[in-house]
DNA sequence: CCCCAAAGTAACCTTTCGGTTACTTAACCC
DNA sequence: GGGTTAAGTAACCGAAAGGTTACTTTGGGG
């Protein structure tokens, strides 16, 4: 008889936790895809490979599931943020987003489909993100401050400069593809935009 | 009796070229609004006034309603942009370019969800809109040979960094909000991002 | 060891929505 | 002016998709 041990095993025959993680990882790809309204619960149900009723069962409806991904991958974030802080004060940050949005693609496209298809004017965990934006700002009039950004600019201004240059490639892929004449998502392409991005990035700089 | 020209006058009971123009019309809102998936003909048929039949008259289906809306836009905004070329030369195209983006609210939505939801790697229209984008880059080139635009970042690259700043906050507005603290919609925001882009422009200058 | 709550399944229900059928009415041309 | 064709209407259809019901199975605690 193969070995089972009581709980922690390997391959338990149920597994709560795993099955809900399986849901938001299928739940990310599917709504990253093909947005909130062409994601289909059966889509992600397959791609979990769990019972569409689990999805139900775990998180009410389909928009508590996109609350509940885009939720998970906000924290996911924001510890990564933390945790590179340092690296992040580098001159050369842009070229730095840049690449770290280019590999959390699902991610920016959940933020580019939710930003597009928010109606009216509240965004889901609003206050939360509101504040992390404010942070962001907060670092950089310290630059400024310090002078190794210009003071002429708005910090908003430049943050969403910032924003912009370094997710738009990922957020919108087939424009860029119109632009460059070949996939953002070749590795040639990030490596020279991120040089790129690092010369223009002087206009930054006071 | 009211007097009714055989045709020409007002209010012509039947006027194909008006109701096929309607249709356009209101998918152009209801498409820019929720995207292609989002987006119910039901909702248009309504916006437009027009029996829903009537769009599968003009248009065969919902895709084909929606080729038509973005074919209409391309040649809009080509012959737009045509006109005002010799402007466009102007050192302070950012701001210029920002500013048309902010007129034309829906036409930047409008490509922000094809980018998006487009699968795979041929958008509609892609040999037309590859060219223009080819003409912008050589436009771009010859600016560089004559010295008003640095040479040390390849063309695409400063068209691709120039359409991420000016299209970014009609695009994703949620996102800009939340970075601006306040909507890109306001006409305060606007007006003192083209300054700022102003400023910024100085980063592909040499 | 057995009972109960949580995890999981399958089959079903309801609504929504893109698309169609079948018919009416206006306009244009000879 | 009459008939042919295109414009327009209303009612309907079937599939798809979100959500639910009713049931089974597992695991854990008293």
């Amino acid at each position: 008889m193969p070995a089972r041990a009581k709980k922690p095993a390997g391959a338990a025959v149920r597994d709560p936790g795993r099955t809900r993680h399986r849901i938001l990882d299928a739940a990310l790809k599917e709504f990253s895809a093909r947005g909130f309204a062409g994601a289909r619960i059966e889509g992600i149900a397959r791609r979990a490979k769990v019972n569409k009723r689990m999805l139900y069962h775990y998180f009410g409806d389909k928009e508590g599931l996109f609350r509940a991904v885009l939720r998970h991958k906000i924290g996911d974030r924001r510890s990564r943020i933390e945790a590179q802080m340092p690296e992040s004060d580098t001159a050369s940050s842009l070229p730095l987003w840049f690449r770290q949005n280019c590999r959390d693609i699902d991610w920016v496209r959940l933020l580019a489909w939710e930003s597009l298809q928010a109606r009216g004017d509240a965004v889901l965990d609003e206050r939360e993100r509101r504040r992390l934006a404010l942070r962001a700002a907060a670092r950089i009039r310290q630059k400024q401050a310090a002078g190794h950004l210009r003071k002429d600019v708005p910090a908003a201004h430049l943050q969403l400069a910032k924003v912009s240059l370094t997710m738009f490639p990922m957020a919108l892929p087939q424009l860029a593809r119109l632009i460059l004449g070949r996939s953002p998502h070749s590795p040639r392409f990030q490596k020279e935009y991120a040089r790129s991005l690092e010369t223009i990035s002087a206009a930054f700089r006071p």
